[in-house]
RNA sequence: GGGCAGGUACCGAAGCGGUCAAACGGGGCAGACUGUAAAUCUGCUGGCCCUCGGCCUUCGAUGGUUCGAAUCCAUCCCUGCCCA
């Protein structure tokens, strides 16, 4: 194991807050491998880049041999976690759960080491199911409603008079439930955790355990730049995307939070990114955009996308690009909007004709603005539609 | 339990008997422009027919009043505040 010291930079390294450092010093200074936890609620079945960033911490951990111990939210899920939202969210079924556990540890397999040595998996339902009515209330007691109302969401809601459920006190409970039950050293979790991560410590000095060290990463704003990345914000790019989607999703981003992406995903010094600002904007996206790509779907699939990417708008010609292929029956002729349609990526009529109207249907280089007439499409024919959708015609007649 | 205020499209928020598919802002989409799917400007933004127009379904739910309701009445469901 490493010195105290060079683990501790390495560590602290891009971090947001530690409550505290002396604490984390003295666990690492014990020269154990340290369980370190993160919790994942398997709410929405995708991670993305804003969970990027915590992995790769957990992933740092595990490389300077401590244990990651990835906790399942299976139970947790159920109740639905108020952070950062102004409403509840809605209770899951079991069953959603599970599936979306399942596609989440593959995700994560993609960041972190997942030998059993190096990783253990934990579900929260293990503990929790067994907790009686009167456990849950003796929890409870260990928290005052003064203390819940420091929470920023709740005193936030509670000032402007929204709502919120009773139920939604007992999560940060539970979170912390967690961490007595796996013993954890350490537990990670961006800025909107960081009240849920603190109540840990407390229940576990209440259980006779040494508190946790909480660490905070910040929170990495999604594409539209204000807020946090998130599934259902729809701000967000997958880990699991396709090279094309992260590359072309990353050149949408602000030039402003280019620079952020920068800090955080890829971890950039500020002198670093100061020599970047002074080259060409667009270049820089453009290589941010592929080093993303190709941490999760390998380089050359990066470059790939970067080189179609270019073509298609830099250049607008996607002819020579790599396209879904459309098979439709191209022994008649088709209007535009029924092209659209039969591409199933326009919801409606009304979309299509829409789109007909504005100019944002394109054969072939030749833009089908007139909804109603008719054309008769060659195979291989390139068919755009608005924007960033492109297929390539094949006949199936 | 009582009093008061609310529940409107993806979100926020107007409307308070017809001219409301519903102002405005945000978001989304499209076009122009460009260094990009940045920024900016303009337009569109329930569905269907396919159009200077027609039809259908929407304004918490269900019933009613009316020629006609998002707008009035009744009951119910949900939320917030105050009192107990």
């Amino acid at each position: 194991m490493k010195p105290t010291a060079e683990q501790l930079s390495l560590l602290l390294r891009g971090v947001e807050k530690v409550f505290s450092e002396e604490e984390l010093r003295r666990k690492l200074a014990a020269g154990r491998a340290l369980r370190v936890k993160l919790g994942a609620d398997p709410t929405a079945p995708d991670l993305h880049l804003g969970h990027g960033v915590v992995l790769e911490k957990l992933r740092q951990f595990q490389d300077l041999g401590h244990k990651a111990v990835l906790i399942i939210g299976d139970y947790t899920a159920r109740i639905g976690d108020p952070t950062g939202q102004n409403a509840t969210r809605p209770m899951l079924d079991a069953e959603q759960i599970e599936r979306n556990a399942r596609t989440y540890f593959e995700q994560a397999g993609k960041v972190l080491e997942t030998s059993p040595e190096k990783l253990e998996i934990r579900r929260n339902s293990e503990w929790l199911v067994k907790m009686s009515f009167a456990d849950v209330i003796r929890l409870a007691s260990q928290m005052t409603v003064a203390q819940m109302l420091e929470r920023d969401t709740f005193e936030k809601r509670h000032r402007t008079g929204e709502p919120i459920g009773v139920h939604e006190f007992l999560y940060p409970l539970m979170q912390g439930r967690d961490s007595v039950a796996v013993r954890a050293d350490i537990e990670l979790g961006g800025t909107d955790q960081t009240f849920n991560n603190l109540v840990g410590r407390e229940l576990q000095k209440d259980d006779g355990q040494e508190p946790q060290v909480v660490m905070i990463l910040p929170i990495l704003e999604g594409l539209d730049g204000v807020e946090k990345m998130s599934k259902s914000k729809g701000n967000y790019i997958g880990i699991s995307e396709p090279a094309g989607e992260i590359f072309g999703k990353t050149m949408s981003i602000s030039d402003e939070l280019m620079w952020r992406w920068y800090a955080l995903l890829l971890a950039k010094s500020a002198p670093e990114i100061a020599a970047l600002k002074a080259g060409h904007p667009m270049e820089a996206k453009k290589d941010l955009a592929e080093a993303l790509a190709a941490r999760f779907s390998g380089a050359e699939a990066a470059r790939a996308a970067r080189r179609d990417f270019e073509k298609k708008f830099s250049a607008r010609n996607a002819a020579d690009t790599d396209l879904p292929v459309l098979r439709l029956d191209l022994s008649h002729a088709w209007s535009g909007p029924d092209l659209a349609l039969a591409s199933g990526s326009v919801s409606s009529r009304s979309e299509a004709y829409r789109l007909a109207e504005q100019g944002g249907l394109v054969l072939d280089g030749a833009r089908l603005a007139d909804p109603k007439a008719s054309v008769k499409p060659r195979a291989g024919a390139v068919l755009k539609i608005g924007k960033k959708r492109f297929f390539r015609l094949a006949d199936a007649s």
